[in-house]
DNA sequence: ACAGTATATACCAAACCAAGAATACAAAAA
DNA sequence: TTTTTGTATTCTTGGTTTGGTATATACTGT
């Protein structure tokens, strides 16, 4: 993929924040909906672009869909988390708190477990 | 500045390369145009953007404009810059080729020196 | 077969963006 | 003072992107 492409696709703060979410681990669309308070419309369009650009693929499970990062990851793409979860600015700390309420949520799942089925549970590391 | 600005700017191929060749130093604008082959009007907006968003600022010297990038360099456009120089693809090809013909304008009209005014020909580092 | 849930697509309007032509401006040269 | 040179701005036009509403699909459970 070109660099252009890719800057062309993180340029949208929300993208950022899905490609930030997933290269900690996979998770299905209402859970990134949830996360990022985003229409379900807005969100499907937004994975679909990635996926056409190459850096994410799905799986469905049952009606749930799980989206990861196509490995190996992008390494333009994670120079640039990298680098933004080192530095200081207010998209930086977003990502930061995404992390956060990723895990939160994560252990939630698992607390709760009729809050998802078990085998996307699995899927997304919550099992 | 936001990152969503610079990666707005950066998808830009043509400004990508113009920044990197600001980072290697302060360029007019009539040989920017000359090194990337691209009409007047379209260069002098893409410079008017960039310095809108802080990144470049410009001094007068006679009827020329001198840019150069705003110190200390943005650090997200530093990381890029240096990523995409050690990283394998046509635009990194290109950005590579754009330094060389920078050093080969240079050097023509440091020998040349009608080329153009001596005031413009110390700032950009060729006297 | 039917209803429900999770997700995707089609379609449309609004907002935004890029390219080019013409023109303006600022400084230097004649 | 006029011309020339380098650069910037304005305006228009066509193209792309975005957001929303409605609808479709794919699968599950009854």
């Amino acid at each position: 993929m070109e660099a252009s492409g890719l800057y062309k696709c993180i340029a949208d703060p929300q993208r950022l924040r899905i490609l930030n979410l997933l290269e900690a681990g996979a998770l299905c669309v209402c859970h990134m909906q949830e996360l990022l308070k985003v229409p379900q419309v807005k969100m499907s369009k937004q994975l679909a672009a990635m996926k056409q650009l190459g850096l994410v693929e799905s799986k469905r499970e049952g009606t749930w869909m799980i989206y990861s990062l196509i490995a190996p990851i992008n390494g333009l793409l994670r120079a640039n988390l990298q680098y933004l979860r080192q530095a200081e600015c207010s998209e930086c700390n977003q990502l930061h708190r995404d992390l956060v309420n990723r895990n939160q949520l994560i252990a939630r799942i698992a607390g709760a477990n009729d809050d998802c089925p078990v085998s996307v549970c699995e899927k997304i590391g919550c099992s």
